[in-house]
RNA sequence: UCCUCGGUAGCUCAGCGGAAGAGCGGGUGGCUGUUAACCACUAGGUCGGGGGUUCGAAUCCCUCCCGGGGAGCCA
């Protein structure tokens, strides 16, 4: 079908063009194939917009320029049929685009009646419920093209600095970290689980190769409800050999840095048109500000640590005692003193996973950091320097009464040639959330994944 | 799992003991350039399900189902 399409255009002598490219072809006779976004009518004159998924096109039909039939089909058509168009491309200021197409004629392709995401506000169900169709609505395109871009500037950061990708699997027998609810699957007559995280897999992988990290989903079956949690997320773990736990930081916030600079600089329009859907005068304020954060998000951030940041939400008149976790507002005010993200680090090992490294100056902490985004977004990132001493782990996973043969692989790794080393885990979602300031990240994923939906 | 708010037209919601409503969307007509266009007319309802109180229930009570927001946990 595509090559008759593509044969027929050089038939008639018209270029089959995408509606990203119109642009660079004032003057030229064009077909454009694309859905209806919406149309609009004025006296003797039709305004339909084509939609292909690179761009929006004016294109309009006048009474007295176009046949009758073409002008009652434009007139009449509905909202996401696909037609084709035929026309010449010229500029106009005033329309999306600054171009747009004086229609000659208009084919209906394939009809759509009753589209249900009308051009009007809908509830967050029913958008979820029809999440298939929202994805062509302007504002999940622009968040999923900033994903897109989000995605490729972490491989980009990592590839340039010589790390080697390394998948994980994502069936695994026993739980990482042994703290979270797994989803439980069945594998032939036994079970096994969905991978909640990479880490333990980039470990060995950190001694095959030295430099690593991992993209793929993780799976967490938690009853969380909060706009900072998905079921099925896409979580990016490097992990390198020899690097310490301040090394690790640095790695974190190099990362951080590039990917906000390629975004800012590769999706402004996209960003762009962020700050201003659907958003009040104040709202639009805030965002701009935060544009500005984004912009001087150099290297280095703040550090605290955990016991520093207890003192400070003493000082704050948070009640809270030495080995408490932080909860939501517990980060959000240690991260509100600051005008970058904040790393904070060396928490009490009672509350930590048993991989992490225990800190040699005090045995009571470990060696790792949560980063807090300002602008209470939250944890994004959560790293550690791992225990390399066997003697420490194997005492740590009997302090968390983990059973100790499926992980007999993983402490392989302190037999046979130890060394120091550390990574991170950083959410693909609340990375993009947050730069975007989008409130939940079910929208900041193509098919989110939530506690009670999974339809589509 | 807990707390909290909600379910009324295709969609977003108002009505909260006394004739089922609005805006948008759909349909019809009008307007030479619209920007979620506008104007007029019009069709459209098991008020989430079940039970109860009452002369009378969308409205009050009980219960179940579904969804939103938040907590804990985490990225």
């Amino acid at each position: 079908m595509v090559i008759s399409l593509t044969k027929r255009y050089q038939e008639l002598n018209f270029r089959m063009l995408w509606i990203e490219e119109l642009g660079k072809h004032i003057g030229e006779k064009v077909i454009l194939r694309g859905w209806v976004y919406n149309r609009r009518d004025s006296g003797k004159v039709r305004f339909v917009l084509l939609r292909d998924g690179t761009g929006i096109c004016q294109c309009v039909f006048a009474d007295s320029e176009v046949e009758k039939k073409y002008f009652e089909l434009a007139d009449s058509v509905n909202q996401e049929s696909l037609v084709e168009v035929e026309g010449t491309i010229r500029e106009f200021d005033r329309a999306p685009g600054g171009v747009e197409l004086a229609a000659r004629s208009m084919k209906l392709l394939a009809d759509s009646v009753d589209y249900p995401i009308t051009p009007k506000e809908h509830g967050i169900d029913f958008l979820l419920s029809r999440r298939h169709l929202w994805l062509r609505s302007s504002r999940q395109h622009a968040l999923l093209r900033c994903r897109d871009t989000l995605i490729r500037a972490f491989h980009e950061f990592f590839g340039e600095r010589g790390f080697i990708l390394i998948d994980p699997p994502m069936i695994t027998p026993t739980s990482c970290e042994g703290t979270t609810e797994l989803f439980e699957i069945s594998y032939f007559d036994d079970k096994a689980y969905l991978s909640q995280s990479g880490q333990l897999y980039m470990e060995p992988a950190a001694a095959a190769f030295g430099k690593v990290y991992c993209l793929a989903p993780s799976f967490r079956a938690e009853k969380s409800k909060t706009r900072r949690h998905l079921t099925e997320f896409w979580h990016l773990e490097p992990e390198v050999a020899f690097l310490d736990l301040a090394g690790d930081m640095e790695l974190a916030e190099e990362m951080l840095s590039f990917v906000v600079k390629e975004l800012l600089e590769g999706r402004s329009t996209e960003i762009e048109f962020l700050g201003t859907w659907g958003k009040n005068k104040q709202e639009k304020r805030a965002f701009r500000e935060h544009i500005e954060l984004l912009k001087n998000l150099n290297p280095p951030f703040y550090r605290i640590t955990y016991t520093d940041a207890v003192k400070l939400l003493a000082k704050k008149g948070v009640n809270i005692q030495w080995g408490d976790k932080f909860g939501a507002d517990e980060e959000a005010i240690i991260s509100a003193v600051y005008d970058k993200p904040v790393f904070c680090h060396r928490y009490p090992k009672r509350s930590a996973p048993f991989y992490m490294k225990e800190d040699p100056e005090n045995p009571e902490l470990v060696k790792n950091f949560d980063l807090l985004a300002p602008e209470g977004y939250g944890e994004i990132i959560g790293g550690s320097q791992r225990e390399d001493d066997l003697a420490k782990l194997e005492a740590a996973i009997e302090r968390h009464n983990l059973p100790r043969e499926p992980l007999e692989w993983y402490l392989d790794i302190r037999r046979y040639g130890t060394f120091v080393h550390s990574g991170f885990g950083i959410g693909v979602e609340r990375t993009l959330a947050w730069i975007t300031q989008t409130h939940h990240i079910r929208v900041t994923i193509p098919y989110p994944r939530l506690m009670d939906r999974i339809y589509p």
